[in-house]
RNA sequence: GCGCCCGUAGCUCAGUUGGAUAGAGCGCCGGACUUCGAAUCCGUAGGUCGCAGGUUCGAGUCCUGCCGGGCGCGCCA
């Protein structure tokens, strides 16, 4: 880890720019350290001369000049360069660096406060596609690096159970499959329950263009699912919780799991909403609208100005009619409860956002919905107390939330932030982080392969878009079984001696790891055109050839102990005494791998600051480079050198144990042997 | 109309507190397995960083305008 030397160093830097010129830590510039272009011209560098050549008035050369001999000189420092441009270059002692990293550094600590991420939120009706991947494996790997970090971090999926989709599909059995209440349950006792809904859903959606009425059965089984009456209520109940369940088992496969599962359902019945409504009230934050064309509706003031105002005649006539509620007012109000007295989605979302801060003033109650692969429970939030006392941790009540959804629903979050705002939250506001995303997309050659009709609007595009509605998609399982199957060949094929199991084993890592790279490299602000022999890749930029040489370089130590019995330990025991030729005078590579391998917490903070995991991605691919290339290069085991072999071999060490916990926080898992 | 996002090599993309010579994968062409595993490595070719201004010692990165593309803006969820 590289941080605490930053650290050291800027406290130095800072110590002698106090000396050197009286500019003290309320006036001196921001220290900005890199890395050097490559290890000839120096490990770290600071360009902070340049940023003070005119407020001195001296020549950047001649700053740099001074602060390089001002710099004491110290433990990890082995000297420091001034450049003939003005950079402050600086090498680290190596032997000293790598041995205190193989030892361990003290975890650094944080203060953050509690903080909840929300992903996933799959509407329960129909089985996870590619989309739903991106969304979870983003989510999830937010999850992982800001717990590596040392934040507590509380993972929620939402889940509408009460929405339009699950009625369609309780439409769809009742209506279209004649099933009631018992049939649905032996159906969903049968594998992939999911996949049924899926095409379910895609026929009711049909059924409905066919005939535009049928949507009056789709609002009569929306009602009674929202107010939990008769066999429909009971249905959606038993689709959500079934299809839920399916959710968590395809998430599982990808080494993703939930702390908490917060159903709609319960806010409604526990009535949040009516909470929410009081303090919105109190606030000031809605109002009765007494008259316009939003009459009888209670509405919320919002700040930008982009709704459609696309019809002049509209707003001119209004305007004229009534004076005093002009259409330029009107369109700057968002209504939060109809004048039929029902609330909008965003009231229910508002409520949410209120209990996620521990602002409600209400909580849910709790059950045990499932359990973790590490046998801890998954927790769901309820409507009734539980017969059996249980003690369920304290949920909610966070200083920041990240709801991780997809960029279509910027305006929904940002609504979310002006109603905080309104109600005084100022800080609750800022803290509420939309980690927004653009949608997967299916290439045509694939949307080809799935035997799907391109439209004639998406022809021109890129990309064909996912839908749900249509049945148009990968499915999260056929995905990962397709890559099962694909890197249990491989396996096979270069493992003959491995068992079955084993086999089987070491595939479904594979595939998780080719999935999860795949979804992370990218910037979230870019459409995934979603290509299926792209992503069955395993060569190249890859989450395979990550796990490759994280493989490698286990098996050369498998070996060392196989053959000499000797460990990481016993290699790093023997280091003190050992000379370092190898690695200050030596070939760059080594070195610069154990350089860059430090490099891990530096990045986490900067993926954490710009919520750009491509960041981390890119790194990780990085590094597996440097290390294929070493490898390649400079031998360890046929080393005949003593002194060369022990510190490549701590080299390798250390780059193995970075590289187990970079591609942990991907999800991805290294296996014994690939 | 307004708001947000995207535009970098043939293709797909990194490059986000402004820093030294703009990178990678794929594809193309050519090399390296009696050696710690070739899911690998080495090399060649390939660029007006959409366009035009501006700020700065320094701009792919910041600002302004424009061009091209995507998404969003309901008393739907």
């Amino acid at each position: 880890m590289i941080l605490p030397l930053h650290d050291e160093l800027r406290a130095a830097i800072g110590d002698a720019l106090a000396r050197l010129y009286g500019l003290g830590p309320d006036r001196a510039p921001a220290i900005v350290l890199d890395l050097t272009p490559n290890r000839q011209l120096g490990d770290l560098a600071t360009p902070v001369a340049f940023e003070l050549a005119r407020r001195l008035k001296k020549a950047p050369r001649l700053i740099a000049q001074e602060l390089a001999a001002a710099l004491a000189a110290s433990q990890s420092v082995a000297r420091v360069e001034p450049t003939h441009a003005g950079y402050i270059n600086v090498f680290l002692d190596r032997p000293v660096f790598l041995r205190a990293r193989l030892a361990g550094l003290p975890p650094r600590s944080s203060a953050d406060l509690k903080t909840i991420v929300e992903h996933t939120a799959i509407n329960p009706n129909k089985a996870a596609h590619i989309g739903h991947i991106r969304n979870a494996a983003l989510g999830d790997t937010l999850v992982r690096v800001l717990r590596f970090r040392g934040t507590e971090v509380e993972v929620q999926n939402y889940i509408d159970n009460t929405g339009v989709q699950v009625a369609d599909v309780v439409v769809g059995f009742q209506q279209l499959e004649q099933k009631h209440l018992d049939d649905v349950r032996a159906l969903s006792e049968r594998d992939r329950f999911d996949y049924h809904c899926w095409d379910l859903y895609a026929r009711v959606t049909e059924w409905y263009e066919a005939d535009r009425d049928r949507l009056r059965l789709r609002a009569a089984a929306l009602h009674e699912i929202e107010h939990d009456v008769g066999e429909t209520a009971a249905i959606g109940h038993l689709l959500a919780d079934r299809i839920v369940r399916c959710h968590l088992r395809t998430m599982g496969r990808l080494n993703i799991e939930y702390d908490l599962l917060t159903w709609e359902g319960d806010i409604l019945r526990l009535q949040f909403w009516a909470q929410a409504f009081e303090l919105l009230k109190q606030t000031g934050a809605v109002f009765h609208q007494d008259k316009g064309r939003l009459a009888g509706c209670w509405v919320m003031p919002i700040e930008d100005g982009s709704t459609p105002t696309d019809d002049p005649e509209e707003t001119a006539g209004t305007a004229g009619a009534e004076p005093g509620t002009t259409d330029d007012d009107a369109d700057r109000l968002k209504v939060i409860v109809r004048s039929n007295g029902t609330v909008t989605y965003v009231g229910k979302d508002i409520a949410y956002q209120l209990w996620k801060f521990g602002l409600l003033g209400r909580d849910f109650f709790y059950r045990i919905f499932d359990r973790r692969i590490d046998g801890g429970p998954v927790w769901a939030t309820t409507a009734t107390p539980p017969a059996d006392p249980l003690s369920p941790p304290r949920f909610g009540a966070a200083g920041t939330t990240y709801n991780v959804i997809d960029v279509r629903q910027s305006y929904l979050q940002k609504l979310l932030q002006q109603a905080l705002r309104a109600m005084r939250h100022e800080r609750e506001a800022e803290r509420s982080i939309h980690f927004s995303y653009e949608m997967v997309a299916l290439s045509h050659a694939t949307a080809r392969q799935l035997g799907y009709e391109i439209a004639d609007a998406d022809r021109e595009r890129p990309f064909v878009e996912v839908s749900g509605r249509r049945g148009l998609g990968v499915k999260a399982d056929d995905l990962l079984d397709v890559l099962v199957e694909k890197a249990l060949a491989e396996v096979s094929k270069r493992n003959p001696e491995m068992d079955a199991r084993e086999a089987g084993r070491v595939a479904r890592m594979i595939a998780v790891a080719a999935v999860r790279y795949f979804m992370i490299k990218y910037s979230r602000g870019k459409v995934i055109a979603f290509d299926i022999e792209e992503a069955l890749s395993f060569e190249g930029e890859s989450g395979p050839y990550l796990q490759y040489a994280a493989v490698r370089a286990g098996s050369i130590f498998q070996k060392l102990q196989d053959r000499e019995g000797l460990t990481e330990t016993d290699v790093m025991g023997t280091l003190g005494r050992t000379d370092a030729a190898e690695l200050t005078a030596g070939p760059d590579e080594l070195w610069t791998l154990v350089l860059e391998s430090s490099r891990l917490d530096e990045v986490v903070e900067q993926v954490v600051r710009t919520l750009e995991f491509s960041n981390l991605a890119k790194f990780a691919f990085g590094l597996a480079q440097l290390f294929n290339a070493f490898y390649h290069k400079y031998p360890i085991l046929n080393e005949e050198r003593r002194d060369t072999r022990l510190w490549r071999a701590a080299g390798v060490s250390y780059f193995r144990s970075q590289m187990t916990k970079t591609l942990e926080l991907m999800g991805i898992r290294v296996p014994g042997r690939m």
